[in-house]
RNA sequence: GGAGAGAUGGCCGAGUGGUCGAAGGCGCUCCCCUGCUAAGGGAGUAUAGGCUCAAAAAGCUUAUCGAGGGUUCGAAUCCCUCUCUCUCCGCCA
């Protein structure tokens, strides 16, 4: 049997019939579409597909036939004979459209999302666009030290033991700001499930293959991922089982939240859905050697509490402006200097159609840092996942999705320690956060 | 971990090899009827593909009864593997 019903990232109609376009906009964002391998694999998928189901319709109504023909007790052998012969030719058939079809899926789950026309063009971060700025950095009358410097000196943060209990690019958080760290979780959870309507949900860490698949994760960035298999597995041998094998832990709680809808219908009326979760996120930083080595910056386990909105088509991209409010919000009530960038076409997620980025202002580096990251991904993880709503007795139309960080928690406790660093090397607490940290207002030695 | 029972359309539920994409019911939509209400009658009511077509409409066609594979001219129905759910026992935070 041949599977009708194919994922892709891209509407295929859409390739098909506009695939200059398509290859356009895709190369602004520095994507090489295959356009000769798209192009015979669609040829001979055509041909292919056409013979295979002209044989398929022609046995079927054999089969009715002789049905038909034994019920009334006539001779059947004639026909028999007729579609035995079939059978080789049949599956012959279907090897190859199965074959074709497998080839040409994989192509297509490579292809990045298509850029929204208010997206920059632009080759890399240099060209991203700075939409607006909050706050002013505080300027200090004493040498800054780096957040990592702070921590160690408070012995709150040791990088040691964590390197001696996990290795590189993990942290161990004690006391006061291990506090401060669930503290800061909490604060923004509160926030957005108080003030910005969001739905608080609990999700697991262990995702399977479908759901990396729904968000855009695999096929393509395997490698940043971790997987996992039970003890009783001799190997993760097959990626797409579903049960224990082939699970990986999440890289951001967008996965399980945005896979909530994967394979479902959703009433019109219960649009928009806004989910909130604060989970750990896994990453194994695969090809940033180098990068961010020192401190909680770059970490292979960091905590997020992540926003995800599914919404009607209509409404995705006013959606985009509101949940990247939200995300501002939790950094005004810190009281902590950021600036908003529209990412340009270059810079931006496999799966975005256009990328807000929130970053923080950070003391010691004198830059600002990436915060957060809010993305529409428009149709593209929902026609992956197929995820769509009914409006009455319409057909089911896709939905749009959307996700971002509210915030990246560990460093928002980096901007913290920076940003509220005095020269006695304590922190003082932001006034929001007091109420959660039992109410003292400064943390030293 | 052991024993057993299951998984069918929006829901319930029939169907153990053949005109089955699937009886019946509920729900829903449209229409008719009845002065309102209640009741009644009729029609319709899955999804994703492909082909024809400039396109639409329409037509033809394929796939899908938890998932994957197998047997067969033909599978919801038979066989194998897996997943999930439920019940009982054991174990466990």
């Amino acid at each position: 049997m041949i599977r009708g019903a194919r994922l892709h990232m891209l509407d295929i109609q859409q390739l098909r019939s506009n695939l200059q376009n398509i290859i356009t906009r895709l190369a602004q964002r520095g994507y090489d579409f295959p356009v000769a391998d798209f192009e015979s694999l669609e040829s001979q998928r055509k041909s292919v597909q056409t013979l295979t189901q002209t044989l398929q319709a022609k046995r079927n109504s054999a089969s009715k036939q002789i049905g038909i023909a034994r019920q009334r007790g006539e001779d059947v052998s004639l026909i028999m004979a007729e579609v035995a012969n079939m059978g080789d030719e049949l599956k012959q058939a279907e090897n190859q459209l199965e074959a074709v079809q497998t080839r040409l899926q994989q192509l297509l789950l490579e292809i990045p999302n298509l850029p929204h026309d208010s997206v920059p063009a632009g080759k890399d971060e240099n060209d991203n666009l700075e939409m607006r700025r909050w706050g002013t950095p505080k300027t200090f009358d004493f040498p800054v030290q780096d957040h990592a410097s702070i921590g160690e000196h408070l012995k709150l943060i040791d990088f040691e033991t964590a390197a001696k209990l996990s290795g590189a690019r993990f942290s161990l958080l004690k006391g006061g700001l291990a506090r401060l760290h669930r503290a800061l979780a909490q604060f923004m959870l509160d926030t957005h499930t108080q003030e910005n309507g969001y739905n608080e949900i609990y999700v697991p860490y262990l995702v399977n293959a479908d759901c990396l698949r729904g968000t855009g994760q695999l096929p393509k960035f395997e490698q940043d991922l971790f997987a996992v298999r039970s003890g009783a597995q001799e190997e993760a041998d097959n990626p797409d089982k579903t049960g224990p094998a082939g699970l990986h832990l999440i890289p951001t709680a967008e996965v399980p939240l945005t896979n909530i809808v994967r394979n479902t219908i959703v009433p019109l009326e219960n649009l928009p859905l806004q989910f909130v979760a604060h989970t750990p996120c896994f990453r194994s930083e695969a090809g940033s050697y180098g990068r961010d080595t020192r401190g909680l910056i770059r970490q292979h386990q960091f905590d997020k509490v992540e926003l995800v909105q599914i919404t009607h088509p209509e409404k995705s991209h006013e959606a985009l402006e509101s949940l990247v409010g939200h995300a501002e919000k939790i950094l005004q009530k810190l009281e902590l200097p950021y600036r908003v960038m529209l990412l340009c076409t270059g810079d931006m997620g496999f799966s975005a159609a256009k990328t807000y980025d929130i970053e923080v202002w950070l003391p010691a580096q004198q830059a600002y840092r990436e915060i957060s990251s809010c993305s529409n991904c428009e149709a593209f993880q929902a026609r992956r996942m197929q995820a769509r709503f009914r409006k009455g007795q319409e057909k089911p139309e896709l939905l749009h999705t959307l996700n971002g960080s509210g915030l990246a928690v560990g460093r928002t406790l980096v901007a913290i320690l920076e940003n509220y660093q005095n020269e006695d090397g304590s922190i003082t607490i932001p006034e929001i956060l007091r109420a959660y940290m039992g109410g003292i207002e400064r943390i030293g030695l």
